[in-house]
DNA sequence: GCATATTTGTCCGTATGTATA
DNA sequence: CTATACATACGGACAAATATG
C-alpha cells in the first residue's frame, strides 16, 4: 500500500478508458505521465496499485508494461517490476549518434521540391512561444522540428523510430528541467536550417543540424552527469 | 480443432521453456519459426491451439504475440487475432530506403580506423558458402555482412533497428524462393565494398550499397509483384 | 543470517463482446 | 439471421522470487 501521490491521481483518468483495446488506453496514459516527466526515471510502478487505480486487472496492464518496455520507457526487471526508464550518458550518446545518422542523412536526401511547410510551422511556433516566454511550448515545438524533419524522408520506419528516439530523450530533458535555457540557443539554428533547405542548400542544412546536435549533446551530458543520474 | 501440421510440431519445443521468462521463449520459438519461413505471411495463430501445443497459457502466450508483433513480424488486429505480418510492396520500398539511409550513413562516417573484421568474415563465409554451392548460407552471410555493417557506427540502438528491418525483410526473401539467383550478384558486390572500405574510400563505399540496394529493391518487388502477395 | 511479508510469474475459469460461416 | 468460434478482459489462485524486519 502507501501508494504515492501520482497514483492517486490515475483515477481521474478511468473515464477515457472506455473504447477500443484496454491494454493500448493504459499505455497511452502512462506514456503521456512519463513523456510529460510527472513519473521521473527510476520510479517502480507496482501492479497491484495502478491496476487498481485504473480499474483493469492486472493481465491487462502487464500487456500495457510490456508495450511501454517495447519503446524504451520503461525496463522490465525479472521478478521485480517495471520501473521508468533511467537512461545513462551512454543512452544519451548512443541517441544523439541515432539522431545525427537519421536527421543528418534525410536532410541530405531531401529533394529540392519536398513539402516543407510542417518544418515551416514548427519553426514559427518555437519563435512565436519564445516571444511570449512560453518555454514549455518552445520545447514542444523544437521537437516537432526534428519530428518534421524526419517526416521529410516520407518513410513510416523513419518518423516512427524518430518518435521513439524523441519520447527516450524526454526522459533526460524532463530531468534537467531549465526549459529556457536549454531549448532557446536552438530557435535560430532551427530557422537557419530551414532557410538553407528552401534555398536548397541541403549538404549546407545537414551540416548545421550535425553540428548543433552534437553541441546540444555536449550540453545535455555536461549538465546529466552534474546532477549525478 | 484443425490444428494444422506446424502447430503439432510446436510440441517438439516444449522442452526447450523451462528457464528465464516464459514469454520471451515462446516469443524466440515463434521467431525463429517465422524468419525460417515455416510460418509463411498470413498464417493466423490460434491462442488455443499454440497454447496447448507448448503448454502455455493463453495470457502468456499473449505476450509473446506482443513481443513479436512490435517487432512487426505479427500484426495484431483487434478482436481479430494476430497473423504473420504479410508485407506490401509499400513495405519492401520503405525498408530499403530506410536502409539505404542507415547503411549509407554509416559507411560515409566510418572512420579509417573502424574494425572491419566482422565485414570481411561476413564477405569470406558468403564466398566460400557459394563455392560450396550452400546457397541458403550465402542468404545468411549477406544478412550478416549488413549486420555488421550497421554495427560500424557503434551503436546499439543502430544495431537493433537494422536486425528488425533485415527480419522483416526475410518475411518477404522466404516467400520468393531461389535463394541463389537473389543472392549471388551481391557476394562481389560485399567484397567490393569491404575494398572500399579498407582503401579508405568510404563515401565510394556508401555509393557503392545504396546503389546496389537499390537495385536489390527493383528484382525483389518485381518477383515479388509476380507472386500476387 | 533468518523468518516473514510483499510482489511478481504463471495458470485457470469464466463472462462478454465481436467477427464470420 | 442465427450459430459458432474466438478474442478480450476480469478475478482468483498458488508457487517462486524478492524485499523487509
Amino acid at each position: 500500500m502507501a501508494s504515492s501521490a501520482w497514483v492517486e491521481e490515475l483515477s481521474g483518468e478511468r473515464a477515457a478508458l472506455t473504447r477500443a483495446s484496454t491494454a493500448g488506453r493504459v499505455a497511452e496514459i502512462l506514456r503521456s505521465r512519463i513523456t510529460e516527466g510527472r513519473l521521473p526515471p527510476g520510479t517502480r510502478l507496482s501492479e497491484e496499485d495502478i491496476g487498481v487505480a485504473l480499474g483493469v486487472s492486472r493481465n491487462t496492464l502487464r500487456e500495457a508494461f510490456r508495450l511501454l518496455a517495447h519503446e524504451r520507457l520503461l525496463v522490465h526487471e525479472f521478478n521485480r517490476g517495471v520501473f521508468v526508464r533511467r537512461l545513462t550518458v551512454d543512452d544519451v550518446h548512443d541517441l544523439y549518434r541515432f539522431r545525427r545518422l537519421v536527421e543528418g542523412g534525410v536532410l541530405r536526401t531531401t529533394s529540392a521540391d519536398a513539402p516543407l511547410d510542417d518544418v515551416r510551422r514548427a519553426v514559427e511556433e518555437g519563435e512565436s512561444a519564445a516571444a511570449g516566454g512560453r518555454w514549455v511550448d518552445v520545447g514542444t515545438a523544437n521537437m516537432r522540428f526534428h519530428q518534421a524533419v524526419a517526416a521529410l524522408a516520407g518513410s513510416p520506419r523513419v518518423e516512427e523510430s524518430m518518435r521513439h528516439v524523441l519520447a527516450e530523450l524526454r526522459l533526460v530533458f524532463h530531468v534537467m528541467a531549465a526549459p529556457r535555457t536549454f531549448h532557446e540557443p536552438y530557435l535560430a539554428e532551427n530557422r537557419r536550417i530551414l532557410d538553407l533547405l528552401e534555398s536548397g542548400d541541403v549538404a549546407g542544412a545537414a551540416e548545421t543540424l550535425e553540428r548543433y546536435l552534437t553541441a546540444a549533446e555536449a550540453q545535455l551530458t555536461e549538465a546529466y552527469a552534474a546532477t549525478g543520474c
